[in-house]
DNA sequence: TGTACATCAGTGAACGCGCGTTCACTGATGTAC
DNA sequence: TGTACATCAGTGAACGCGCGTTCACTGATGTAC
């Protein structure tokens, strides 16, 4: 009963350690997360932590998984939280918001990869829940185009939406077009592919369409949280938003 | 005179440190670049190479600069030899198939930035030159779409000319569309915004459409060049050409 | 409520290691007459 | 062609530093009777 509160401490500890790797991370780097430094930093000596990780790969991994459990969650959340017609914008919105917030965890994930160090079969998990969460933003796209009211169809099951949508955007009209050639290459392409997620297989095209995407709004943000865009004088967002569009209109 | 020869040797001893500290860089990442590790491989005690370089700094900085005019290089080269429609999708490859040969250098300068590391100056002035390619390239696609014989009007000056384009593609044809509403927005956003290159200042549609065109190009190889597409079992130069031919489209 | 024992948290010393950098010094390579 | 001097390349020892990790040990906190 009373080795609860013991567990409790425990928990907190971990938690407090995992918080100033993170401090040590945005200002130092990946390299610059020192197992001694946490603990100087919490008021303890550095052997002292390894009574709560076993090494500072084990730390590390816990960084990384923590990181692709929160931002998957935060996504999961932004999509389940908006009507379906607003659910890719929000679902951008919410990656770029998060990476804004914590540019370090965001390049923890997507950045250069930490050298020497491999991530656990366990990081895959998670990185195929979000993926579903991307596919899902995606495949809500063709319901209703235009930023506002939409008919709420619920999800479709991942079929090829992209033909004859009716255009009745908002703004400068005419709706998702049809496949290109090269996009209906590269739908054909990856309709023979490994599975990306659990369970039954998205089409091509709704692939090539997350792919799409992924990439797209990575390199955004990723330039943007690396401070590639410094002294350029313009704000992201306005491209970020333009990337949106483009995606909501080409399918 | 007979001095001229220690200076080649210097010259060579200087390159072949680099070259060493680029094989460390590959294996161990930035942090694992070291002064006494180069030395030794080279056959020689640490504090020699001091007669070369001033510190680890100067070295990674030249190490990064000397990447960037590469790169530079071999952009601006790939555009001068491509004819003018093809010039874009010219410059695109290139910068791909510099990155996948060499995907550490492309790291150094479009990766997580080094913590703690200032680039000098110079590094800006290199950049701009590369902005020059890239404005280059893009504001040659609208002279001929379709992948083939363009004709050759030179280079466009950098004004807008997204406008009425002539459609005569040989894939599934309609020409750069006119810019959507968040297009312009982006093209009005970056119209009155400090300069990227030296000299006179091209346009806000052309700043957006090169804008669009790095981000895009840098999305995709980014995540391939950092292993993100690992065990996803397609292969990238199939999105690649995809995200070119929108780009192209798109303008 | 009190005592005997087990579990756990944290300390301090020590390990071997590699780092960037300095310094005084030895040889070799160049230049000037 | 030969000698006297200056310049340069490289060595080896040493500096202080911080790293991850181990080990034996001290107190505090828990459990069992």
């Amino acid at each position: 009963m009373a080795t609860a509160r013991r567990e409790r401490y425990r928990k907190q500890t971990r938690e407090e350690a995992k918080a100033v790797a993170l401090a040590q991370l945005a200002e130092s780097g990946t390299a610059g997360i020192s197992v001694n430094a946490i603990a100087k930093a919490m008021g303890m000596t550095g052997p002292a932590l390894y009574r709560y990780f076993a090494s500072r790969d084990e730390l590390l991994t816990e960084l990384i998984t923590d990181t692709y459990r929160d931002l998957a969650e935060t996504l999961a959340q932004a999509v389940a939280d908006a009507a379906p017609a607003d659910r890719f914008r929000a679902m951008a919105r919410a990656l770029r918001d998060w990476a804004k917030r914590q540019p370090d965890r965001y390049l923890l994930i997507y950045g250069t990869p930490v050298p020497g160090y491999h991530a656990p079969p366990e990081t895959a998990e998670i990185a195929a829940g979000m993926m579903r969460t991307i596919f899902e933003a995606c495949s809500a796209v063709g319901d209703s185009v235009g930023d506002s009211v939409g008919d709420s169809v619920g999800d479709a099951d991942g079929g090829a939406d992209g033909g004859g949508a009716t255009a009745h955007g908002a703004t400068a009209s005419h709706g998702p077009q049809p496949l290109t050639e090269l996009e209906a290459e590269l739908a054909r392409h990856l309709e023979g592919v490994d599975s990306w997620v659990p369970g039954e297989q998205p089409g091509g095209e709704l692939k090539g369409r997350a792919l799409r995407t992924w990439t797209r709004l990575h390199g955004v943000i990723s330039l943007d949280v690396q401070g590639q865009f410094a002294g350029m004088g313009f704000d992201p967002s306005v491209l970020f938003e333009a990337e949106i569009d483009a995606l909501v209109r080409g399918g």
